[in-house]
DNA sequence: GGCACCTGCTAGATTTCTTTTGCATGTGCT
DNA sequence: AGCACATGCAAAAGAAATCTAGCAGGTGCC
């Protein structure tokens, strides 16, 4: 996936997901292995509860995603992975990012 | 500047700095040309006060930097100019830098 | 049945970020 | 002196993100 192209509220809404601790730990835990929620969990010492809310937010940015599996012993699992993202980041990126953000830059011109 | 060598608070502070919309405004702004405080701050309608208070977490973030200098009819003047950085993230980039980012791993490796 | 796992949700308390408002200082020009 | 423009800071209000605690459902095994 390339992240390269992305409107200016895409972009924000990745830089604010990925601006966490916690979801920083969860990327780069699932960049080593998939894994389901509950171990993840313990995997990273904090609660389901927490890693859910987190995870919810890594996916709906798009950088992870989910698959539900059922293990042989029956148990409904939801095995998360991370999607090969690549962001390159530079001003030059940003004032192109920025134009399709909002409004603000009409005046840009006229400011003098 | 190369932010590829961050440690994880670094990284951390780059990230939560960057997602904001009126900060993401401001180095798009100076990607094009420096500026100072208040003709920025009329070029992007917004308060002087709001934009120096984005300012200043930028700054501390290693994102932009600020020069005094004083105009021909001798008003201080403040500058500001981005920092030319170069921040290329990827899942393995993050896993990298999620070592150093806080304990909370040392377990890991436990949990089976 | 009771215990150990798996999953999911949310209301409410907290904490942190964002924005406004107001006051201060300084220079130059009329 | 009064106005225009430059700078700076900070308290308080408002808004948003974070985390906890509690409850819900399901399967398999002893």
């Amino acid at each position: 996936m390339d992240v390269d192209d992305l409107t200016g509220q895409g972009l924000l809404q990745v830089l604010a997901t990925l601006a966490n601790p916690h979801r920083l730990r969860v990327v780069a835990a699932l960049a080593g292995e998939r894994n389901y929620v509950s171990r993840l969990a313990r995997s990273l010492g904090i609660s389901r509860a927490l890693l859910q809310v987190h995870l919810r937010k890594l996916e709906a940015a798009g950088l992870v995603s989910a698959t539900i599996e059922v293990s042989e012993d029956g148990k409904a699992m939801k095995f998360y992975e991370v999607t090969p993202f690549a962001l390159h980041l530079t001003p030059e990126v940003i004032a192109d990012a920025a134009r399709t953000l909002g409004p603000e830059s009409e005046l840009e011109a006229g400011a003098r």
